[in-house]
DNA sequence: CTGATTAGTCAGCAT
DNA sequence: ATGCTGACTAATCAG
């Protein structure tokens, strides 16, 4: 079992190359240089002294079901199923290269949504680092306001007793007018 | 030009693959069910009815180039062209795996960094709610605090013309007693 | 049957 | 020589 194929397959593979234009054909961009569609070297399929016009791999590859059996009429049986295996092979040798170009295609997009990602994290820690400093900062204000307010309020009072409805305070101002600066004194305004 | 290897190629490959396990090799977790090292046919080299042990290709691809040397003695030239193309081919074999399996690993850590920055972009983003949330509030304590503090210092006085060096305020309190208790009212320390 | 995917083979490049 | 990779083929799978 399972040895069906170990020495016939390549001899098979021969004969149903006949017609086509098999391995290093200038596919896409390959290290060919500039002639596009060269080759096709005159070969007509096997023993075409007939009236078949030498299909190339294009025209067969492109063909639509009925167009091939158009071209099918008046073929050996065995001629028919070298051409059908023919643009079988030549069909397989296009989506082999979907799937190269779709694996590239993958990995290229994975590779940008990943700048994408570090792009959006490199956003918000800078975001968060300039919240944090603000933060901060803000907390010193109204830390420093709220010494301030705790002055004003019972500072000169005796912080045992404490009457619950009002306070008098006196303080210390360096305020030299009546108006809010926005200078670091616990009386500026958040930014 | 470049029709070198049109019709020819698969006989002579046909030619090496002579002793090879070729195609359909139950080389690694094929679909071969459970037969492990089953198959090697019993089939020697070509014309060995010599001295060659007939080596298996996992023999002949392990080999150092030493010990390649000694089973190539007293070989036809043919022999040793063949045996060593034969190793060149089961070494592309490797090869050609190895390829795959970095392709696909190269894949999945693509994909693992993408999730681990996706990660770190969704950490961020909370922490930078929260902060921007904390920020707020803190904001909003603070103006209140402000407020306060702007009714305490000024409010009982003439807006116009304010002592530099002192103020007398009076406010009303809603404490009922003269401790903070960290509520969200003015007095209470920052979180 | 059509299209996609995998393993094996070879050409060609690089080391 | 050895290792790697793109392209190609056959086998096989999925719809």
């Amino acid at each position: 079992m399972a040895e069906k194929h170990v020495a016939s397959v390549d001899s098979w593979t021969d004969f149903c190359m006949q017609g086509m234009t098999t391995h290093f054909k200038p596919n896409k961009a390959l290290k060919c240089l500039d002639f596009g569609i060269v080759h096709v070297p005159e070969q007509v399929k096997k023993e075409a002294g007939e009236n078949a016009p030498a299909l190339s791999d294009d025209e067969l590859v492109a063909m639509s079901v009925r167009e091939l059996n158009q071209h099918l009429r008046g073929l050996t049986k065995d001629d028919v199923v070298k051409l059908k295996q023919r643009r079988r092979t030549l069909k397989n040798r296009g989506y082999a290269a979907s799937c190269r170009i779709k694996r590239v295609t993958q990995k290229e997009e994975l590779e940008r949504q990943k700048i994408d990602l570090q792009m959006e994290v490199d956003k918000l820690a800078r975001e968060n680092a300039s919240m944090r400093l603000e933060l901060d900062a803000l907390r010193a204000k109204y830390e420093a306001l709220q010494c301030f307010a705790r002055t004003v309020t019972r500072g000169p009072l005796s912080p045992g007793k404490v009457a619950t409805t009002s306070v008098i305070t006196i303080v210390k101002s360096a305020n030299h007018n009546g108006t809010n600066n926005n200078s670091s004194a616990p009386f500026s305004a958040p930014s």
